[in-house]
DNA sequence: CCATTAATCAATGGATTTGTTGAATATAGT
DNA sequence: ACTATATTCAACAAATCCATTGATTAATGG
């Protein structure tokens, strides 16, 4: 019955689907978060800096398109990827943009450079910092996101409460900060922070979907309810 | 001198141009026929049965994201993936449609059935039966697709000349005629009009990129002016 | 320099998408 | 049942995107 015309608009529109879902700067804030963990639409709205309104909205076309799926949790609903695949897209689309746009890092090092911030380890340069001396790994990401995945070994401290914590940190030691990935801030203030304050410290760029993704361990408390 | 949020929203805007150059139907249509090589405008108009006019446009459209890369050749402009990401993105987008999406296979399966075409072969089957019989092998795309890249002993007979070509090919050996890739109509019309010639003839769901990708061989004529 | 061919540009109206606002719904606890 | 909280829904104006049409540019061959 259809026609072959038919059949191809039929077929490219449903891959358009997912094109579509991810033509938003906003809706791609929203999946990168989401890598971290399952979320509620009030914590995604506040940490996307979004009105919750628009986070749903986003949502539901995240849904439309089934990267994201819904549970219901009491008058809660905690929003999470639908499987590997999608942190998987979103992390391709960014080395995609990576990869092509000059911008994007001339944008990230305009501004790391303004901080002072250029210096940087990625995982590899760690696992083999790790090697040679003793360091401390900070996990600078609020709690349940540490709850969900962390590097093992590595300490939970938000940075929200980095200041007045931060007599738990030893001193003779290098603090090795991460947060979510290589465009989040927070381990950039933790950095900041700390070395204000006499500590060394110098921050991980990769987050926890990106070297899970390369296959080291990522450690998470099971069963969170 | 930038914010945090401004720097959040150059960078999610920069992922986002990948996001965008990919959420029109007709642009993945473009971009999966670039992935059989390099085209100019008219060829890429014919095949997706778009205007020129339209053309162009969502050509530059996909220039204007890096996706693809225009080459001047007298007055004709051949376009070009600009690399090999580009080819894997696109199977990336169709293979999460595949995978998300029950419409997806619903189509492809219904229009299938109606030509009684449900029978294929992937990479895989067709490798392991080479091993135990002799088939042959039937490029029906265009010759200038062939002449990028084909599977090596293929030959190569454009399914516009397949009618008036017929004697050319044996009625002893089994025909594995394939195209473009798993939603391509090629082969299938060419395995209609090989059995109603008393041919035995199958298709193969997978195009050359598909196999590539799976680090099969792929034979092309080098220097193509 | 003119004609031809290939492709882009420009302008149009129509359709889709977006953010905002405030109202509606749904669940849990009292 | 009533209240509070979390989220979605509905509606609207602003912005963006799209296909079509016809005009324009650019290169080639005479």
């Amino acid at each position: 019955m259809g026609s072959d015309r038919a059949f191809k608009d039929a077929i490219y529109e449903q891959i358009a689907r997912v094109g579509r879902a991810v033509d938003h700067p906003r809706r791609l804030e929203l999946l990168d978060l989401l890598c971290q963990g399952p979320m509620t639409v009030e914590q995604l709205a506040r940490k996307s800096a979004m009105s919750v309104s628009s986070t749903s909205q986003h949502l539901q076309h995240l849904r439309e398109a089934r990267l994201v799926r819904v549970e219901h949790r009491g008058t809660f609903r905690v929003y999470e990827l639908t499987d590997e695949a999608t942190c998987e897209l979103f992390r391709t689309l960014r080395g995609l943009a990576q990869r092509y746009y000059a911008e994007m890092s001339a944008i990230t090092e305009a501004f790391l450079r303004d901080r002072e911030a250029l210096e940087a380890l990625d995982t590899v340069a760690l696992q083999q910092r790790l090697t040679q001396e003793s360091l401390t790994l900070l996990d600078v990401r609020p709690t349940e996101e540490y709850a969900v995945g962390h590097w093992p070994g590595a300490v939970s401290l938000p940075v929200e409460e980095l200041a007045g914590r931060l007599a738990e940190l030893p001193k003779d030691q290098t603090i090795v900060a991460y947060c979510r990935g290589p465009y989040c801030v927070l381990s950039l203030h933790a950095v900041e922070m700390l070395r204000k304050n006499g500590y060394r410290a110098i921050r991980l760029a990769d987050g926890v979907s990106d070297w899970k993704a390369q296959g080291f361990p990522v450690v998470g408390v099971k069963g969170v309810s």
